[in-house]
DNA sequence: CGCGGCCTCTCCCGGATGGGAGAGGCCGCG
DNA sequence: CGCGGCCTCTCCCATCCGGGAGAGGCCGCG
């Protein structure tokens, strides 16, 4: 039947790690209806020749030089809504796992998963279906509950994290001391910390803040 | 010649990653000149892998299930002062760099290195000769002329980083807020940190402390 | 238009933090 | 034994931080 065409699922990796691509084209390339067509070691790469080679599925790391996971599923979306993005990384922070998914992501799985776990995750998102493990999904519903900083914390949060005084922080974002106060204290309300230092480990644990 | 004998090089892999350890032994075995014996997924399996094994090389990453990769070196240089350990990691602080060459590693490089570089790491190794890129020792000889940190500091870094205040500090260490205090200046001193928030910083960047 | 969210700024105040200086006890090393 | 490093504890003090409350301006959305 012509439903049944024994066309391969074609798929893109991009991921920085040389070794990492290497594993998931030697795993893909096994199966016998899949194949990989382009491998990319950045994220303005991943773009580039997902535009050129429009495959079924792309699978991504957040973590890349130039232009991070979530940029690349922000602009592949961009360029086709329909696009299949599969996330495959080491970070599970709540807030990874939200953006990528609210952006358009169709699966999101950890790269300590099992091979047949990645296999049926890709086989899944190139069938557009969504393919995310019970625990990913567990912490991306969980991010719901919790209210979301502003653009304006986020910036001041950056400058705490890397051990800014209010001062400090009011130079550099060319405010008062008193209205960085005013963001810090709402940053401790929001992430329901004590401290600022807290405010940094839970910013983390939850991946607001990177490094 | 029997010098030219052509008996393989011998190695075991350990990460907690199936697609780096299926990456690396596609790349190794795909090589005339070495083969994978046995592959582990936590830093226990590794030593019991090594102990049975007696490989010529182990690859090693830091960061692994039970027992983490710097253990591992610990103990396996025990059990044979002789073993010829490759670390491979994401992670490039000081710190790591440091305790795992002192500690007996014969070579140290980064996941995202290329194949080659990889490759050669292998055989430097396998042959007693340490490999460490420029880059990589350059960090560990920074490290040399910073001030380390005490057990104690260590400690109270930890807490610290988890944002607790320092009469929460002292419960948890059974002395009195005035020690914890000192201890705390005492850090913030050797790592010219101004604030304890940019203590944490610096300890991170410097892989003094995990998470 | 009016409501609400965001960013900005202000004032007050108690408690936490960081800088400086000193000191006693313990332990290992020469 | 004596020195030095580490851990412990103490005192003082200027500054920073966090909690509470309020308010004006801007902008987007209904």
């Amino acid at each position: 039947m012509a439903a049944e065409m024994h066309k391969k699922i074609r798929v893109i990796l991009a991921d920085d790690h040389p070794v990492v691509r290497d594993g998931l084209a030697a795993m893909v390339n096994q199966q016998p209806d899949m194949e990989v067509v382009a491998e990319a070691g950045d994220g303005d790469a991943a773009v580039a020749l997902y535009e050129q080679h429009q495959p079924d599925v792309m699978v991504l790391d957040l973590r890349m030089p130039k232009r991070d996971g979530l940029a690349v599923v922000q602009r592949v979306m961009e360029i086709n809504p329909k696009a299949r993005l599969l996330i495959m990384t080491t970070y599970d922070g709540d807030e990874d796992i939200f953006q990528c998914l609210s952006h358009g992501a169709k699966g999101y799985i950890l790269k300590d998963a099992p091979r047949p776990e990645i296999l049926s995750a890709i086989r899944a998102v190139s069938e557009d279906r969504p393919y995310t493990s019970s625990t990913v999904a567990a912490k991306a519903l969980q991010r719901l509950a919790k209210p979301s900083l502003t653009e304006r914390e986020l910036d001041v949060l950056e400058l705490v994290a890397q051990g800014r005084s209010n001062k400090d922080i009011a130079r550099r974002l060319s405010i008062t001391e008193g209205t960085a106060k005013t963001h810090v204290k709402s940053i401790l309300t929001k992430l329901d910390a004590i401290s600022r230092t807290e405010a940094v480990a839970v910013a983390h644990k939850r991946g607001l803040i990177r490094l």
